[in-house]
DNA sequence: ACAATATATGAACATCTATTCATATGATAA
DNA sequence: TTATCATATGAATAGATGTTCATATATTGT
């Protein structure tokens, strides 16, 4: 069994790359399924070029998956782990800016 | 109901606060209950300053909470939601790293 | 009061990083 | 082949950020 400070340096890229809010925004784009790059600037606004780049690192750390279809690619999220703790923050922050207005939790 | 979209900006910061491994580590260590400054820097070899600006960046992200003790300041998660999203990353590396090295996973 | 301990804070700096622009690569159609 | 569309890549740069050093603040003990 591997001790958890050991894996620290590891997860904290993987966080890393989750903590820009343009790449996270790809990310959560990504995960309603498969999406071409073309498809992701536009909906967020991003330049292609500045989509590719950020996809880039994302596959790097191998937060997504890319898949060919013809000129374009696809992307989407790698892992069930990863589109978990993905939701889980989202939820997180939605609690979050719920207390902060003042807004009754169940 | 908010969209996720919304929640992107305060998801990507509460993300980069843990993307960096000199917090990420001291996140870890106050996993484990509430932590003293001092033995959090003598644990994670990190300068008594250093670890002092870390937390201040983790509480002001309302990542961490303080409570003094005497002299002493205690750090400890704020949040088991939090707790949580940390514990399952590190399990996901865990195994990420098990597949690396050609383990078998149950 | 003073000394000692624990933590916080401010400034300075070197390094990293997100973004833009231009261009290259890959794929399909004619 | 050439032309067009979709994506990737390289260089350049402005701004962010982690770290160190020095110093301030807070708490307790004498």
């Amino acid at each position: 069994m591997t001790d958890k400070a050991d894996l620290v340096p590891d997860v904290a890229e993987m966080f890393k790359l989750m903590g820009d809010p343009s790449r996270l925004g790809i990310l959560v784009a990504c995960l309603e399924g498969p999406m071409s790059v073309g498809e992701i600037a536009l909906r967020q606004g991003l330049s292609q070029s500045l989509v590719s780049h950020h996809l880039r690192l994302l596959r790097a750390g191998r937060l997504v998956r890319a898949e060919r279809r013809g000129k374009q690619v696809f992307y989407s999220v790698n892992d069930h782990h990863i589109e978990g703790i993905v939701v889980d923050m989202l939820e997180h922050a939605a609690e979050e800016a719920g207390i902060e207005s003042g807004k009754k939790v169940a």
